[in-house]
DNA sequence: GTTATATTGTAACATATGTTACACTTTTCT
DNA sequence: AGAAAAGTGTAACATATGTTACAATATAAC
């Protein structure tokens, strides 16, 4: 397939590409096959337990990846915007299957190199092969947190620490919730009225002060209390 | 530190040296640098969070990993026998963590390789860069795994995906169940007494036949509906 | 074989979450 | 601006699990 001068600049913000310059992007692509593919909204690009064979780069839009849980509801795993590379771990071994549905939040394009031309990069490129690596290790940090995550009992223990996530990156105790209810509730893997009477209660033992998707953290420590009891 | 023909002869048998001759194990080890450490039974031999800066193969005994979730109680999360790597997916990254604790059931050793020797190893011989890769994508499976389980609801969802999955182990519907009930709770992050009486209500339900560690399934068909519900 | 320890079975009661329903509020669409 | 759709708040009741306790049984140690 043509390169365009489009594609390198976005492949090169890639994490995957970090630290190589943009002839070592260009001299890397063309010694392999690999694919362009558009997407409109809510379209799957993948399904959870299709074969994964390719390397998928996703290079502008954004996607969500989502589990079924046992009882049929959704529990969202995260979105991921542009530019980053999906199921990097997942690549290799004899029994190497995607781990959730992958779909499209909005419109996007992905760019796909199969297996076998990623290691011949890797050959061809120790960076690119450092970089790999990086990332693979970053998303196993990510499914741990997940992990420990889901060992959450309570509900209550959930939006503490998700509460004390947000306050840090949104840097302040005042925090806009991201998510509607129903959303956050996904991704919690629990029912909307339960979250909302959990919020509720929390706001009658004055360690929070909610409005809507506002939400003002009064007692901080309460909230690390709860994470740590 | 000094080759023995011991050692050697262990870690060929470890999945990272698959393919590779006894002669080419020898000459990638002669260029790097790397420890031997022995441990007792009931040892840690990293802590969960502690950096991640070494690849550890363990070459004899067993290990398992543990994780504290945030009621203190601790949650198994696999038993480990020699030889393998652990952690194998966590060593790269600015973010490099343990994930879990791991401690030696049994008295053990392991081999120490530094990141730095590791990505020696891999630029010197491709076949091992190739088994690294694909113990990572085990091992993100098996975190995936991890994660659908602990989705799973309740009790009885759990227990009915693991008596499927033994009982294809065991080629057989009657089952001994590999751990005692206070081990099994751990396992599936619940309480002893609540697993016991839900293993006594499947029993009284006609869908398990259960003497302590003996299981029987009676009806399959109910638990895979089980899962399906 | 006997004693000590560990494991299992079970019950009563407490707690957290799910389910269903509906009213109210906010946002989106025309 | 008005109507429709989506999101939020809350209540009553049902269900699953946790907690605590203790008796019975099995296993390990001497």
């Amino acid at each position: 397939m043509q390169l365009s001068e489009d594609t390198v600049n976005r492949l090169q913000t890639c994490q995957l590409f970090k630290k190589l310059d943009k002839k070592d992007v260009y001299k890397l692509l063309e010694q392999i096959l690999f694919r362009k593919k558009s997407y409109n909204p809510e379209q799957y690009i993948v399904y959870s337990d299709d074969p994964c064979n390719d390397l998928i780069i996703l290079i502008s839009g954004s996607i969500r990846g989502e589990m079924n849980d046992f009882s049929g509801k959704k529990i969202k795993i995260e979105d991921i915007k542009s530019p980053s590379t999906l199921a990097s771990a997942f690549i290799f071994g004899p029994e190497n299957r995607f781990p959730v549905d992958i779909i499209t939040n909005e419109k996007s394009e992905v760019i796909i190199i199969p297996r076998n031309s990623l290691i011949r990069m890797f050959s061809n490129n120790s960076q690119i092969l450092k970089n790999f690596l990086d990332s693979i290790s970053g998303r196993a940090q990510f499914l741990t947190k997940k992990i420990r995550f889901l060992t959450f009992k309570t509900i209550r223990e959930k939006i503490a620490q998700y509460l004390i996530q947000l306050s840090i990156k949104q840097g302040s105790n005042r925090i806009i919730l991201p998510y509607t209810q129903t959303k956050l509730a996904d991704l919690f893997g629990v029912t909307r009225p339960s979250l909302a009477r959990t919020f509720s209660e929390m706001e009658k033992e004055g360690i929070i002060k909610s409005d809507r998707n506002k939400i003002e953290i009064i007692k901080k420590n309460k909230l690390v209390y709860l994470l740590n009891e």
